[in-house]
DNA sequence: ACTGATACTAGTAACTATTACTAATTGTTT
DNA sequence: AAACAATTAGTAATAGTTACTAGTATCAGT
């Protein structure tokens, strides 16, 4: 049985004011702001169960930590590896690319994830002017 | 400057042994088998310097730890959530998914990473079995 | 082959992200 | 309000990976 707390409440509410995809270190840090004791372990946990519940998207592409995502749709991410930021990408969907990769595979496909990377707006604009 | 040791070629001739995608532990148990007392940390710092150099893949795919592949060249991957193999996907190239990406898009879309999920070709004959 | 310079190694310690544990607290149901 | 279970703060523990150091192996130029 799933209780109401207001640190899962804090949690999810900051995860849906921001499109930063934040780790779970910022996501403590933001929070504090409003329950000052709250504890890191409360964070991981209550993310996981988010995550696990499916209101929250868990982000694993890579770098050192997970990052989260207050958007449970299925949708796409760019990282920029220049900054290193991660952003959404506002795309169709792929669904196609289940029955590319089921063509040749006698297992089943459920799904897939993908992240696309590249030099975000801004740091493409950076290095745009490095070459003039 | 980059020099020879053994201990690198016997990672990257584990590594082309075999289509298991092992982690850095698995590794280091299978090339213990012929230079005994390796460390660890040699095998990770090889590990990194071969990816760094495009000699291996590094695949972070959500697991608890990294795992490598010899094949250094862009394919796909296959992760069943059954028993948690990692297995590779014999398919065409997806560049056109790179497009669509870019499409409503300001940056540089330069690449993309994507793994599919579902059950491999053993646990769906398991569970097919269950069903009867 | 010899030598000097330097990349590499084993072994160990340190670090970081995450999870586990526990006694106290809070939320929910009756 | 009482009882019960889920949740929490605080802390300890774990896992994966990286950093450090003194010694060793490799390589380029003699």
């Amino acid at each position: 049985m799933i209780k109401h707390s207001k640190q899962r409440d804090a949690i999810l509410d900051y995860l849906h004011s921001t499109k930063s995809h934040p780790t779970a270190e910022t996501v403590y840090e933001n929070v504090r702001e409003s329950i000052p004791n709250i504890s890191l372990g409360t964070v991981y946990r209550n993310l996981n169960m988010l995550a696990d519940a499916g209101d929250v998207l868990r982000l694993s592409c890579g770098g050192t930590s997970d990052r989260y995502d207050g958007n449970p749709q299925q949708h796409y991410h760019f990282l920029c590896r220049e900054c290193g930021n991660v952003s959404d990408l506002e795309m169709e969907g792929l669904s196609h690319i289940n029955v590319i990769a089921g063509a040749n595979f006698s297992g089943t496909i459920e799904g897939h994830f993908a992240y696309f990377y590249g030099k975000c707006p801004e740091c493409a604009k950076e290095s745009e002017k490095e070459q003039n």
